[in-house]
Order: C-alpha cells, then structure tokens, then sequence
DNA sequence: ACCGTACGTGAACCAATGGGTATATACGCG
DNA sequence: CGCGTATATACCCATTGGTTCACGTACGGT
C-alpha cells in the first residue's frame, strides 16, 4: 500500500506516464523515447502496474501499456484541500470543482 | 530543485500541509496533533521551507508555519494531463444530474 | 529447429533519506 | 543571571530504492 506519491516521486516513472497520457505504448517505444535502458523501464514499469497506474496486454513479443487513471484521481483528490488558495480567483474552475464536489450527497444544484 | 512529488512522498510531511490547510500552527502545535517528536516535526518543516510549501514567521520563542500554495498549484498543473482520462465520466455525471435537474423545459445552465 | 527480438527478473552496488539522540541557539521571566 | 520553554541542527544508523549487469523466457520468422 505505497502511496500514489511515493510512486510519482520518480522523474521516470512521470515521465512514462506522461507519454502514456498521450497514447498507448510498448516497452520498446518507451525506451527509445526516453533514452533510458529497457531494464529501467521496465522496473518502473513493474512499480506502476503494482500500483494500478498502469495496465498492459499482450501483443506478441510486445506489451503494450496503457494508462489507468484511477490513483491519478486519488493525488488530485487529496490537492481538494488545498484548492481553496488559489482556485478563488478562477471561477471557471470553481464551478467545476463545485460540480465533482458533488458525489451522490444528492445536492446536484448549487446556485 | 527536487520535485515537488518527492516532497509530498513523505506521509507527514503530507499530514503537517494538511494540518496547515486548515491553519497557521507553531512547531509545538503540530508535535503534539500528530504525536510526532518535535525534531522530527522540524526536519520535515525543514524540507517543506527550503522547497517552497511553507513559511514562517517569528513569534517571539515560537516559529509559526503558514501554506504556501506555490508548489501545490504545480502538482496541480502536472495532474492537467491526465484530467481528460476521468473528466468524461464527470461529463456523464454532470448531463445525468442536468436531465434529473431539467425534466420539462431544458434549462442546462451548461457551461 | 534455430536465432534474433522483446521483456522481465534476480543480485550486487551505491546514494539518498527518515528516525533517534544529543546538543546548540534564542527568547522570556523571575 | 540562571532556568525553562521552543525550535533547530549535527551526527549516526538502518532502510529504501534506483541503476547496472547478467541471465531467463516467450514469441515469430526463416
């Protein structure tokens, strides 16, 4: 039971997840893109998975790796507290907030 | 020039930005709310200070720490990439809430 | 059936870091 | 001035975690 944060500690670890933001990727195109060895990326890899950050398939030879957005959702939960120092002064970004701040209390109009 | 992940990696350095989520606290303050020794509380304000999360001011005998959002609003922005893998779903929840808001006539208040 | 490609994993090594103990500094008070 | 309170820091130790090297395994083409 890592944290999320501890994960996202690692430079390479966000930098795999930020190419996976983008699209799905095999090991090997991960290595090249970041110029870092296979056996590194696949550590970090293993990391991720156990985590739930990411999750992989079968393709041949390959694995390709995708995304699982799910502990992301949790760091952004835990910023909620926080939000309130800067968030005042961007309202569009307060209604949002406001409307995810909604999870099934049954309060769906504010205003 | 550390990330501000490998900060936020830290339980309590998480559970002492919490606690100054809700309020400035002076070191003694924090010891005894998260039952932590004091050296332990000024290691990790340490951190926090030279990183940018927090700030204090002198009080007499006492430091008293206070947020800075700074560094959080960075997370914040790292996360930016990843929001659109679950703002679909909060898409879905929000149209649902509009239909159960809008039976009749269709004021979405969308936007 | 081979061989190369694509990944994963175990072991050894090394640097960074958190906790604990002891100590240093700063301040207010009697 | 000496003492207690409040906080910071230096030092040591144990652990953790990332990198590298070497090897293992699975698959497809020829």
């Amino acid at each position: 039971m890592e944290s999320s944060f501890a994960i996202l500690a690692e430079p390479n670890r966000r930098a795999i997840l930020s190419l996976l933001a983008s699209a799905e990727r095999s090991v090997g195109e991960m290595e090249q893109r970041l110029r870092m060895p296979q056996t590194s990326v696949s550590k970090h890899l293993r990391v991720l998975r156990d985590n739930g950050f990411v999750e992989a398939r079968v393709e041949a030879q390959r694995r390709v790796y995708r995304l699982n957005p799910k502990p992301l959702q949790e760091v952004d939960a835990w910023l909620e507290q926080f939000r309130r120092f800067w968030s005042r002064h961007i309202d569009a970004l307060e209604k949002h907030l406001d409307r995810m701040d909604a999870p099934g209390a049954g309060k769906k109009a504010r205003k």
